[in-house]
DNA sequence: ATATGTTCTGGTCATGATGACTTTTACTGA
DNA sequence: TCAGTAAAAGTCATCATGACCAGAACATAT
């Protein structure tokens, strides 16, 4: 669209394309130091919606993928690097937007803590709990409900807990990314029996030292990262 | 897009947005008369990929939802009524199409086989079987393949299935459709067992007459038929 | 040095789902 | 009346799961 236009007039193109992204990573929680989830939001600064806190989004350029472009959003708005990247889904309810009609393709992505951490809070960008949002712009609400099913659905079926943590990690750290994002307790010994069936996991040699207790295994995931059902193999 | 452009300048613009649906139903086969999975093609009456077979689609209306600017495509071209539509994928690579780049949202769609047998062809409207396609338009035969996939998938956790099928209808029907959709033969008393432990499938006190053998007892569908996991609740 | 608290790690047991298979029932058609 | 066919019900071994128990290996406090 070069040409400008009033508000009946953009009721009649055609509908704008903009691609947001729902990004999720694991906090440690100020009272309980368990990781929780938490989402980067941005605050609206114009109209519709201006003030309400948003999905981090905009237009997709014409030379650029929609993944890529979910991934420049991403790095230009709150800094952050994803560890994983999937296409949500396509809203285009005609009320969505009360200015102009928008289709939104939607991304969610995770990062890893130590990515997450060095991503500073501004005026404009803050983290939130994914259980404590307020009233956020848009149908973004909904949205962020939606992904939230899809990954609690998918952390149960395929090996995206993963793409929480680094390279080596101790069995009870992976129990503890299935318990922030379901929201309830695992049985230790049980999970482990799972865990050591899995194919995907190997343990290394070394030993997690400085807990009072006995020092864990150290394990690595040697298996894919990327989303491995979608329509690109 | 109100005025004309070159392609070049297309190629510029704002990527277009466009609906399509991959449509599947149940037709006998011809040979072994059991069910098999078909869908309807239309043929391609321009450039680019003219005279190749694609998927039925069309532009976004301003004012229709993306749902029912699937279900009015499907109407228009192929004059089915789905018994089943959900939203498959957000298509929106650069070189989908030689001319101008095009973001497809692709829906699927599943229709029973009564509605499917009283649409007829025509010169451009085809209905093939799903592992028998030749090359398609664009990247359809990606696209069909990743419907496939879902249809496949879906089948197996969720009810789906039942939206193949008539009102009242025998166990033996239901796994006819499984075995049509995942390809392969399934042992029938142990589906019974699984079927009879479901609870959204309840006995009539009917039965199926006119078979050589013993008249097997009719069962009606008592779950919910839209896509209950996503978005919109 | 010893005790204590913690978690890791390995194990048992009952239960339920599943796959392979057998048997009986009830119909049609020769 | 018999043969053929699929429906319907049941048996058995196997496997995954949830609940639970016990010893191992550390840090810390006494």
């Amino acid at each position: 669209m070069v040409y400008s236009a009033n508000v009946s007039e953009r009721r009649q193109q055609s509908p704008e394309l903009a691609i947001s992204t729902v990004i999720f990573a694991l906090r440690p929680d100020a009272d309980s130091a368990r990781p929780t989830l938490w989402l980067p939001l941005v605050r609206r600064t114009r109209q519709p919606y201006r003030d309400l806190w948003a999905l981090p989004g905009g237009p997709l350029s014409p030379e650029e993928s929609l993944p890529d472009a979910a991934r420049r959003n991403l790095q230009d708005t709150t800094s952050l690097q994803p560890s994983y990247l999937e296409q949500l889904y396509a809203f285009g309810g005609l009320d969505r937007s009360p200015v102009q009609r928008v289709v939104s393709i939607v991304y969610w992505a995770l990062v890893k803590p130590d990515v997450a951490a060095l991503a500073q809070e501004t005026e404009n960008v803050r983290w939130f709990r994914a259980d404590h949002l307020g009233q956020l712009a848009f149908d973004h609400n909904q949205i962020v409900d939606y992904a939230l099913w899809r990954l609690r659905n998918k952390v149960e079926y395929s090996s995206i807990a993963y793409a929480f943590l680094g390279e080596k990690f101790t069995l009870a750290q992976v129990r503890e990314v299935y318990e922030a994002v379901l929201g309830k307790e695992l049985d230790p010994a049980n999970f482990r029996r799972q865990l050591r069936a899995a194919t995907d996991i190997e343990a290394t040699d070394e030993y997690l030292q400085g807990g009072r207790h006995r020092p864990p295994r150290l394990y690595r995931y040697t298996g894919s990262t990327s989303p491995g059902n979608g329509p690109l193999g």
